[in-house]
DNA sequence: CAGTGAAGTTGATCTACATCAAGTCGGCGC
DNA sequence: GCGCCGACTTGATGTAGATCAACTTCACTG
C-alpha cells in the first residue's frame, strides 16, 4: 500500500476538535471518543482544563522532565529539536485537535521543544493517570496507543518527503497537508493563513527559507497559488497534487 | 537538550537479546524486562515462539492486515514504504532485541514492508492478547508506551539528520549508530558487517548509492575507516565523531 | 505616523550531490 | 573452473538548491 499522502493527515484523536467549535462545557475537551458517561467523568477528573499559552511561548522545552501529554485546544504549535550548535529541526506543526509530547514517554523527558506560533491553549493529561485510567478502559488504552502509532507514521511519510522529494513537491505536499488539516477543522481548505515563518518552513521541509520563498513565488507564477505574506489561496489543487504524484505517489 | 546521537540508540526492549547470546529456553524471550514469575508466565502463553525468516523475505508487506508485533529474535531487517513510482524509502533497520510493526497499529495494516537481510528469526507477538495483557501488568502496558515513543524519538533522530546533515555527517552517524547497537548486543563496536546494500543504505540516508560508496572510500582514504566490501572496519572513530560535533551535536 | 527590526523577496554565484557512464569485483550456478 | 549477474567503484559532467547579498515589505513602538 503506497502512502496516499507523503505527510498523512492526523484524525483528529480528541474531542477538542467538536468542542472548540462550540461552547460546551470544558470538562468535555481533550477527551478520546467511544468512551461512555461515566468514563468521560473519570477522564474528566483528571484533565486539566484550558492552560494558556501566548504566542512564542514554550509549552514544553527539551530537557524538561516529563509529567503529562498535551492536547492542542485551540492555536498552532511547532515542535523542534535544536542540534548543540543552534540549528533547528521543526519535526511538526501541531493544530487543534492534535497530542504533543508523546516521544517524552521513552526517556522521562521532553526531547523537544513545543513553541506557540499564536496564542493558544492546551488541555494538560497528566500521563500517570491516563496510564492507570487506561487499564480500566480499553478504549482509551487502545486509542493512546493508536494515536502514538499514527506520530510514527507520520514521522515516515516525513522520512520520505526528505530523502525522496525534492523542492517543489515537498512544498506541494506541505500545502496540500495543511489544507486538509484546515478542512476537517471546518476551516477553509482553500485559502488559509500561515503561522509560521518561512525559515520555520524550510526547516521543516529540510529547505532553506529562500528556497521556500522562492518556490512559493514560482507556485504563483504558475497560477498554482496566490501568497500574500502568510495567507494562502489554492488555486489550482489539481496541479499540486499532480507535482506529488508524478514522483511520490 | 541536544541529541546526543543523531540517530539514538534504541534500547534493547525486550529479552530477547540476553536470550540469543545463551541456550534458555526459548520461553524467556521476547518478554519485557521487568515482570515477575507469573506474569512472564501469562506472556509465555500469549507470544508465538522463534518463527524463521530467510533472507530477502517479507515479514509483512504495506497493506497487509496488522495482527501482531514481532520482536526480533536473532538477524536483521530493513523496514521501508514504496512509493507509487517504485522508489523506495527505508525507514528503519531492525536488530536482535528490537520490535518491529507498531506503525500499523494506527490503521490496522501495516504501512511498511520489513525484508529479512539475513537469514533471521522473530517472535509474534499477537497484538489484541498483548494489549489484554497489559490491563493486568502495568510494567508491560508501560513498556510498550516507552517503545513507541522511543521510536518516535528515533524519527526525530532520522529527520534531523536528513534534514540538516550532508553526506559525510550522514554516514558518519550512521556508521556509529550502527557500531554503538553491534556493542550493546555483544558483538565488536569496531569492526562489523554490514548487511545492506548501499543502496539500501543511501536510501535510509537520502543519498544515492554512488556518494554511499564516494563517502566510504574518501572515509578509507582518509583514514577513518577500512571497507573491505561489506566489512565495516573503524579506525578512527573519535573523527568520525568529530564529524558530526563540528554540525550537530 | 515616523522609525526600527524582523520577515520576506529576488538576483548572482557557488557547490554538494545527482546523474550518466564505464568499468571492476565477487559470489553462484553449471 | 568459467561465465554471468548483481553489487560496487570511480570518473566526468550536470543541476537543484545553498549561499551571499541587496533590497522591500510589514508589524510594532514610541
Amino acid at each position: 500500500m503506497a502512502l496516499q499522502s507523503p505527510i498523512p493527515v492526523r484524525d483528529v484523536s480528541f474531542r477538542t476538535l467538536r468542542q472548540s467549535c462550540s461552547n460546551c462545557s470544558l470538562r468535555e475537551l481533550c477527551l478520546p471518543v467511544g468512551l461512555d458517561q461515566d468514563e468521560l467523568k473519570q477522564l474528566d477528573a483528571i484533565i486539566s482544563q484550558g492552560r494558556p499559552i501566548k504566542r512564542g511561548e514554550a509549552l514544553y522545552r527539551a530537557g524538561e522532565p516529563f509529567r503529562s501529554l498535551f492536547a492542542v485546544r485551540l492555536g498552532f504549535f511547532k515542535a523542534s529539536v535544536i542540534s548543540e550548535d543552534g540549528r533547528e529541526q521543526v519535526t511538526g506543526f501541531h493544530m487543534t485537535g492534535e497530542l504533543m509530547g508523546m516521544d517524552a514517554i521513552s526517556s522521562d523527558h521532553h526531547t523537544c521543544d513545543a513553541i506557540a506560533l499564536e496564542d493558544s491553549e492546551v488541555c494538560e493529561l497528566p500521563f500517570t493517570d491516563i496510564e492507570t485510567l487506561a487499564r480500566d478502559v480499553p478504549a482509551l488504552q487502545h486509542h493512546l496507543y493508536k494515536v502514538m502509532s499514527r506520530e510514527i507514521v507520520r514521522d515516515h511519510g516525513v522520512m520520505l518527503l526528505l530523502g525522496n522529494m525534492k523542492a517543489e513537491e515537498r512544498l506541494a505536499a506541505f500545502l496540500l497537508n495543511l489544507s486538509q488539516r484546515f478542512a476537517i477543522r471546518g476551516y477553509s481548505a482553500m485559502s488559509f493563513h500561515l503561522r509560521m515563518t518561512r525559515e520555520e518552513i524550510g526547516s521543516y521541509l529540510g529547505l532553506k527559507l529562500e528556497t521556500v520563498s522562492r518556490t512559493l513565488s514560482k507556485f504563483q507564477d504558475q497560477g498554482y497559488i496566490k501568497v500574500q505574506n502568510r495567507l494562502i489561496e489554492l488555486v489550482d489543487v489539481d496541479s499540486l497534487k499532480r507535482l506529488l504524484n508524478s514522483c511520490q505517489g
